[in-house]
DNA sequence: TTGCTCCTCACGTCACGTGAGGTGGC
DNA sequence: TTGCTCCTCACGTCACGTGAGGTGGC
């Protein structure tokens, strides 16, 4: 959980590639919020902080509002030897976010082919098919 | 190319699944333009320009601008029979998108790890690892 | 003390969403 | 003539980018 060394903003974004805005922003809306500040106001993230922002920026392809981003790793941070209903808001959340992965594979497999087929101009440069 | 028959705006929202104001905004930007206007101002399609939506539609996913879809399918759509000035142009720009499709496949399956790891907590639910 | 890193406004941007008020077309 | 579809502003939103001006910390 803690091993008493924390990060400033700088290594965060470097761990990540995420720019100093976004992490700032991400803050601002409530998605990831630094462990600490330092008495000049400096942030301090935590090894947990940073492995958070990294599941944040995974799961943005999804597609889903930051909203429910939050939301989905508030249930998934709050569930350590919980009752159940933690449990089922995390499923409900987890459900909605695999119906975005299903989404995104099919966008994902139209713009394959939708390249492909602009590509294939290149070879077969007759303009019609 | 061309069969007579020009579709309305919100046919082509049907076909296409987009919305009027998306149709409307991508014809400011330059991304597809009707190819006809009624006398009082609707907007007229050909099926060459519904495919165009399409296509665009379905290379959003890559994450490029729309100024740079825009580009491709220009390139894409100047090809017919074309001097090799074209063709190079062409080949550039499919070769970024192409870049960006990797991009967006280490993406994807990135959040699917994290959507996964997420998951496993339901089965698991002792909150470490 | 000098850099480098960080801080907080605050305006700009991209890709639209969402009414407001009005007109075209079968 | 009545609906339904379309039209053009124009402001709002989400997720940041990009300086401006100032301070913390080794």
């Amino acid at each position: 959980m803690q091993d008493g060394t924390f990060h400033q903003i700088g290594d965060v974004a470097e761990a990540t590639g995420l720019s100093l805005r976004t992490i700032r922003y991400w803050e601002e809306i409530g998605l990831v919020t630094p462990s600490g500040r330092t008495e000049g106001g400096f942030r301090l993230y935590t090894d947990a902080d940073v492995e958070r922002v990294q599941l944040a920026k995974n799961l943005k392809p999804l597609g889903m509002p930051l909203e429910a981003i939050t939301e989905l790793l508030d249930a998934h941070a709050g569930l350590s030897g919980e009752p159940a209903r933690h449990s089922d808001r995390l499923r409900a959340l987890v459900d909605l976010a695999e119906d975005h992965m299903q989404e995104l594979d099919s966008k994902v497999a139209a713009a394959r082919d939708a390249l492909a087929s602009i590509a294939t101009a290149l070879r077969n440069p007759l303009g019609g098919l």
